[in-house]
DNA sequence: ATTAAAATATGATAATTGTCATACATTCAC
DNA sequence: GTGAATGTATGACAATTATCATATTTTAAT
């Protein structure tokens, strides 16, 4: 069993709050899972019991609406933790986890979490930092969503994925989206999504490399996001 | 100074979990005040140094986008809290909040509310709920903002304001929103919004009571909703 | 390697939504 | 009470976006 102390990712989530005999008793209980690209961490509507911790790969938060499209609500990284929301709110969560990469996570039950939640103050407030932060970028998501139109939609997110997930030696966006998983979320059809790649790699804004996507002018793309 | 410990609204927040000391303590530090409707209680991008809380009242929460449009977050109904997102992040407000009807307020600094986090497990659990019950409805609204037409969402919307905040004796939402502030919530023209009134109105979905609204045939705007 | 399936791309067209103009009604200040 | 300002309403039109059809390319399975 891999301890927990040594667990880089940690430092960077609400754990780092964490204290040596904490850490211990969370290498005890916790369940280390790898999950494929393409693969569920959990679904919408399930009860999760507990959260999960991410030591390698990206994974979406989705939502299935009413039309039946998957709407991409948040991009979650290594370091970060899943299904707090749920988790605190004792509730199925309201999303679904699916990896985007191969991946590798640490689930520990909620009466480990509960227990820190009681002991261990400085946890509870970086949770409380880290869901709030989490509702200031959803925030801010609606007001993009609700007043901007699909092509500063497009720019704006295409800069975001450069700016948290870096970018390949050829200057392609590290994180490999599909272009429907992309119209996922900026909430536009894949056709419309693939057809405003289209046109800024004309206006040459950006580089389509195959399925790849690379910035060429960061600066008009920033002031075609607005 | 009025006591807290007799305050109705207190019970309907995170502040249920105080106990006598601790509202003795809340109600020599608060300050109370009364907000005419149309007055900001804070604007985007100050820094509050601690919470409010509704006693009496409706107000916006509202976020200013680069387009000029006013979008409406969330409205906040008595005895629900403000301005806790940006104390637990330490960051000034990315909202404004402005009172739709004339509002008494109470507001509570900073210092005492960390130290009910630090001495009130609790009430730490009760704001955590708080804020992820937000970051649910935040989640919802996104969805619905990328992936339903104008027309589902104004219908989305009025059952929930009629949900939320009732009808008068005529059957109209008790809740007064200018068109362009319904506009603002759904997230299109002040135009458009207009115009599918009028139509909801001419097929019997709703009734125009001159500026106010009332539900008619709550079934059939549940099918428009989705 | 060959074929089927899936993803990407593009055109044609329709539906939705925004913008501008204007009219009418209501509210407010004086 | 009168006029200005604001809010509501509607038409005309343009722009945006979705949908359906159909290539083309890439990926996966056998």
């Amino acid at each position: 069993m891999s301890k927990c102390e040594q667990c880089i990712v940690r430092q960077f989530s609400s754990l780092k709050a964490l204290n040596k005999e904490e850490l211990l008793k969370m290498a005890e209980c916790k369940t280390s899972y790898i999950i494929k690209k393409g693969e569920p961490i959990f679904e919408e509507g399930e009860t999760t019991n507990g959260i999960f911790c991410i030591k390698d790969g990206v994974c979406k938060l989705t939502k299935l609406s009413a039309n039946g499209k998957d709407q991409i609500v948040k991009l979650v990284k290594p370091g970060e933790l899943l299904g707090q929301r749920s988790l605190i709110s004792e509730e199925p969560t309201n999303l679904s986890a699916v990896a985007l990469e191969d991946m590798e996570v640490c689930f520990i039950p909620k009466k480990e979490i509960m227990e820190f939640f009681n002991e261990n103050n400085q946890f509870s407030m970086n949770m409380m930092k880290s869901v709030c932060g989490d509702l200031k970028d959803a925030d801010d998501h609606m007001v993009s969503l609700a007043q901007k139109s699909v092509k500063e939609r497009l720019a704006e997110t295409l800069l975001e994925l450069e700016d948290t997930f870096g970018k390949n030696d050829d200057g392609s966006l590290h994180i490999q989206l599909s272009r429907e998983e992309l119209a996922g979320m900026i909430g536009t059809a894949t056709e419309s999504c693939i057809r405003l790649l289209s046109e800024f790699n004309k206006i040459g804004l950006i580089e389509l490399i195959g399925k790849k996507i690379a910035i060429i002018d960061r600066n008009k793309l920033k002031r075609m996001a607005e």
